[in-house]
DNA sequence: ACTAGCACTCTACTATATAGAGTGCCAAGG
DNA sequence: CCTTGGCACTCTATATAGTAGAGTGCTAGT
């Protein structure tokens, strides 16, 4: 399918067809373009429009005689060129950093929020991923004594990232001990990345256990438990009800198929990452590089950032008939407001 | 509506009725009964039966020419007294154990285990509510300084469970500082209740105001952000993909309530919280106290424990007709074997 | 290049008929 | 009194047919 050149005309014509298409949800037939197209034409010159629009895989029919709808291909070229993002509303903005900024929340609430947030401004689902720094150096390390054979190890990675986890130990250690093995760990592995130092650590013992005493080495030998060996993916998802809506959705066995890929994370999470390096607001169509997964959904994403770097992404998931002059205004917003809510609080 | 005495022979029908009703999912007539029963009745007399049974309100036609169903109270006579726990497959409980019991994981991360082990294993949702001791008796508090105006505070409440928040000062503390106001805490409220500690501490400062210097009353007033205070409630809910399959919950608005029934979690963890007085596996089935909520859907749950003392409540969620001689033992044995586990891992 | 006209196709809706399943009731028999 | 065969009745599910309406593609004329 070669990509002719379309005339200036044609392209008005698609735009007007999606966007009735998107308010109305039928196939939009030449006569309704030919009263709203404003370009006093009849239907009939309208249909011979219609019919190169097709050909070139922009539109489709369901039927002979129903309407055009737009195909993928031909939402990719409505959102990448003929839509107009448009104005938010004025107190958009202050609205959603009201129900994003609360006292006291920790980062992780505050991602839960914004899903919430994108999918009831939305109707949709919302959808971000966890923050996942390109480097994640450790900062510090700290023991503490909770009982005769339970330790609590605490790690504190990045700025102020905290991890802590609770380890059984054979014996009772004092105080010291506990205090020397936080300083020799933080010592040798401040500013390294953390995934690295679960195999530093290994090579590092054979060396230094010389010059440790038993106690420490035991220690140190359980700490190995703690560090982790690869970074954790994950995100959140909120408005999966909004699913049922889609009116456009309506076989079971579709949505379900949806239900299915959000439990299996790791397909979604692939997707997502690919808006992870892209700057500014993405729109993904299931099914448009032949993957049925999200088929018949369209994806909206903006990168968000911490301290100046892209760590995670937000959007909204939906079908694909979407009123997306609406909606990447507020996914833009909310992934800058984000950004500026996690830089103030961290 | 009489509970009048029924019949040994009624209630044997009523068995056989929704076991078939059960299996098949359809309307069972009088017919396909006395062939089953093994009662040597003949339809007609069956007839005579199954109408004494409806005007019990046991169960009901969906319309003239259809078979009868069981209701709401047909299913609980049927749960309460007739169905008769499957012995569960010999390898059954290795096969969960394995499932749950992960090396290194957190009590979190269990529950997460158990919700998913459920659904797997029945087809239906698992839910599991998290852990909520009668008694959060605080152990000890501890700071830690993280960089000039944060500090990491970390709470130890009952046995070992953790909390930890990070906290904005104005000023830089030196460490014996935060020893000090660490000590000065853990030793004023180890043993108090969690949720109290709040309100104490505003009276007790104002009398312990005199003998603390600036810095700990400093310190203190910003810690007073750390106590909670009400405990979380939430549940984890797995296998919403499942409710697909209830080929009993068509109707899109049916399963659209359900969704939203768990968005809002409040309703549903009123419900859970009743199971929680009960000991031993309860069934609870929606629409039956004249409650919209979950109706067309039965609740199948049992307390867990943790050091004796029951803490949760796990279960399953699925259509009223779902295989409870099987899956009653399932949830039984699986809230058994997670209360051993977290014994074993706290 | 545009348009009016027309035959054609396909859907959605309505009406109608029919087979089958299961019931309730009655009268007869143990 | 309990049980049973017989029978009329009701309701559903399915298939068939007919109709109105919407929209198209094509052709011929401007």
């Amino acid at each position: 399918m070669v990509q002719k050149a379309l005339s200036e005309r044609a392209l008005h014509l698609l735009r007007v067809l999606i966007s009735r298409y998107i308010d109305e949800g039928e196939p939009v037939g030449s006569k309704t373009l030919a009263q709203e197209s404003g370009l006093n034409l009849s239907p009939a010159t309208i249909r011979n429009i219609l019919a190169d629009l097709e050909e070139m895989g922009l539109i489709a029919a369901p039927h002979t005689s129903a309407g055009r709808v737009p195909t993928v291909q031909g939402y990719r070229v409505f959102v990448d060129s003929l839509v107009v993002a448009q104005r938010p509303a004025p107190n958009l903005m202050e609205n959603i950093r009201r129900d994003l900024v609360v006292e006291g929340a920790t980062p992780q609430e505050m991602l839960s929020r914004v899903s919430d947030v994108l999918s009831s401004l939305t109707q949709l689902a919302g959808i971000v991923t966890l923050p996942r720094r390109a480097t994640t150096t450790l900062r510090q390390v700290e023991f503490l004594s909770l009982s005769e054979n339970r330790i609590l190890a605490i790690i504190v990675v990045n700025e102020h990232e905290v991890q802590n986890k609770i380890l059984q130990t054979k014996r009772a250690y004092s105080a010291s001990e506990l205090e020397q093995a936080g300083n020799y760990l933080t010592q040798a592995f401040c500013g390294k990345d953390i995934y690295e130092v679960r195999s530093v650590l290994l090579r590092e013992m054979q060396v230094a256990r010389e010059h440790l005493n038993s106690a420490m080495i035991e220690l140190i030998d359980v700490a190995d438990a703690l560090f982790p060996s690869t970074p954790k993916e994950d995100f959140l998802l909120s408005g999966q009800a909004n699913f049922f809506q889609f009116s456009d959705l309506s076989d079971m066995d579709q949505l379900r198929n949806l239900f299915e890929a959000f439990k299996e994370k790791r397909d979604i999470l692939h997707i997502l990452d690919q808006c992870l390096y892209m700057s500014g607001v993405q729109i993904f169509f299931g099914g448009e590089q032949g993957d049925h997964l999200l088929k018949g959904c369209s994806l909206i994403t903006s990168p968000y950032r911490v301290e100046g770097e892209v760590v995670g992404v937000l959007g909204v998931i939906g079908p694909t008939r979407i009123a997306y002059d609406k909606v990447i205004p507020v996914v833009d917003i909310t992934a800058k407001l984000l950004s500026a809510a996690l830089e103030f609080k961290k």
